[in-house]
DNA sequence: ACACGACTGTTACATATGTTACTAATTTAG
DNA sequence: CTAAATTAGTAACATATGTAACAGTCGTGT
């Protein structure tokens, strides 16, 4: 009785992962020295506007202190400034400045077009496959309903 | 001009990876106290038998000295013994003992349960289309003859 | 009003990981 | 044969991450 290491599906998963975003990264890395998580909150803000950290922390799967030190390290680079929330004083509303702003316009293009080529290298066929299967395994492990039933239920 | 983060392929397959292994690592996890780059060694030392250090890293892909700290952790609980290869001595042949094998025979089935289970949830449809994606996808960037060529042009 | 609990974000500490430097053993080139 | 280069594995250092504790703010109930 053995089990494949190869075949195993969350380390296939693993190797996977790191292999596309250390294939991805060299955009953001080589030309601005952005680390994974710096990329990830960056991405959210220039994708939906203001947001608090937590937002940023929910909708980027990453730990507030994770998100705390992205977030500085974004704010050093003065592609961000935060506002503390008046109505509210314990948030802070995160916004990319025209900074900010103008390398995320610079950046969204090339990294759209490391996807673009890796999906046409892949083929139609198996990108197809592979969208509709990890749009399936999304639905069992991801999806919101469900996790936060569950996260309540546990 | 936006990239929406939740539909990056990068970024999804680093969630589900993490999802995927924290979920299977409950078995290894709770019942041994294993870490994720331990347990890797060891299904690997069960699948194949005997094997050195760089053998250990090349096919669990993870960085030697990770290696060498999830030996050592699997040494001191006595699960695996090293012995220097005589005509060599630099390479050390590392073996499960008895008690390494034991464990190893109680946590297969486990995992593969875990595996089976998250198949039969997703569905024939769905698992055929995402192991044909995968398949795909590790052709493209872990093929290891492609791998190795490309590693020694860069 | 005010005590209590809950929430936001940061800091301090412990752990995990990667990079580099190292020892010991072997192979290769001359 | 011997010096230089290579390889296996470990150790030291720096960095990255997670956990726990914290300060400040808000909402609730009394």
């Amino acid at each position: 009785m053995s089990l494949v290491l190869e075949e195993f599906l969350p380390y296939r998963f693993n190797r996977l992962a790191e292999t596309l975003s250390r294939n991805a990264s060299v955009a953001y890395k080589s030309e601005y020295g952005l680390s994974r998580s710096e990329w990830r909150a960056f991405a959210l803000l220039g994708q939906k506007g203001t947001m608090t950290a937590t937002e940023i922390s929910y909708y980027s799967t990453m730990h507030k202190t994770k998100v705390s030190r992205a977030i500085f390290a974004l704010e050093k680079k003065r592609w961000l400034a935060r506002e503390v929330d008046e109505t509210d004083r314990r948030l802070e509303r995160i916004t990319l400045t025209a900074q900010g702003e103008k390398a995320y316009e610079n950046l969204v293009p090339k990294m759209q077009g490391i996807e673009n080529e890796l999906i046409a290298r892949l083929g139609k066929q198996n990108s197809e496959a592979l969208f509709k299967g990890l749009a399936a395994l999304e639905k069992l492990y991801l999806d919101k309903e469900t996790a936060s039933r569950s996260q309540k239920a546990g």
